[in-house]
DNA sequence: AAAGATTGAGTTGTCAATCTTA
DNA sequence: TAAGATTGACAACTCAATCTTT
């Protein structure tokens, strides 16, 4: 008796690897929090980028901005963000003008029609997560609210510890 | 005294909200935890994309398999496998050979060389999840473990549902 | 024909070089 | 010169079409 199975994980014991090797399942399944995160995608019936979801939502959210500080928000490189606003302003969704008063910068802004696709996309969005975390568990919700706050804290830390200029 | 820096964080309502919020920021962040990876970057010296540091582990793990089983486990499409495991051919870190019995597959296996940048690359790899999670409070760390299985979970269903062939 | 692998075209991102306005 | 935005060249994906072997 006494528990044969001792060495039941004798590869790489320590607790803290089941922690690195859920990170890693999280990175390899980045993309699938965003259906198809890498192209574009359905929501509400409107074909859309991860990005420009993002973009629609914190426009929004903040209004008319420019195009430095929309990258800064998303995390996303100015030439990034020049094509990404490029592209939504052909579609109507928002416009861009120079600001008078210091011609360098662009305010980019939703036009109504933005504003109702980022309605109608947002609240496809905050559907499709209210279903996937309705899968979870309670401990589960609450265990993920607790630890993913931290691990952004840390990851932004990161983040602006190799990137000090953005 | 007693901290007049109250309201640092007003943000928005109810306790699901901003579990969504968080995994908005953990989608965007996403490739943080592996650094940069949509390009290539350095472990222990070695230059390696985010793809071939999972194909690394999971050929140390599992020994020779077919592209596919690779694919499968990696989470990527044929073709993109097919594209990854010819470049680690020609810095030959791995061999690939038509199974004899069965030549429509390739049969992919680490190189001895392959084996050591393996070993390098996950020591590396293993150190950086570890500072990391090193930045966690307990409690942190504790509620990521319980709601990262439930969220790898949840995410794998989902998309085996909309994915039913892979 | 079906299965495994490859090739071609398109998307989204990066970094480095350039254009424009201050 | 510097700041904001754009353009060019390249990396890593995906999907669809094709080639090869069974």
């Amino acid at each position: 008796l006494y528990d044969t199975t001792l060495g039941d994980d004798v590869s790489s014991a320590f607790p803290d690897d089941e922690l690195r090797q859920l990170l890693e399942q999280l990175v390899r399944m980045g993309n699938l929090l965003e259906p198809g995160a890498t192209a574009r995608h359905d929501h509400a019936g409107i074909q859309v980028s991860t990005s420009e979801v993002f973009a629609l939502g914190r426009l929004a959210e903040a209004g008319a901005q420019s195009q430095q500080e929309l990258g800064a928000h998303l995390g996303l490189e100015k030439s990034t963000v020049s094509r990404l606003v490029a592209g939504m302003a052909e579609r109507g969704w928002l416009s861009r003008e120079r600001q008078p008063d210091n011609r360098r910068l662009y305010r980019v802004a939703l036009t109504d029609l933005g504003r109702d696709v980022a309605r109608r996309v947002g609240a496809d969005l905050r559907e499709h997560h209210a279903r996937l975390l309705g899968g979870l568990t309670a401990a589960e919700r609450e265990g993920l609210a607790v630890g993913l706050s931290g691990l952004v804290r840390v990851l932004r830390d990161h983040h602006a510890r190799r990137h000090p200029a953005r």
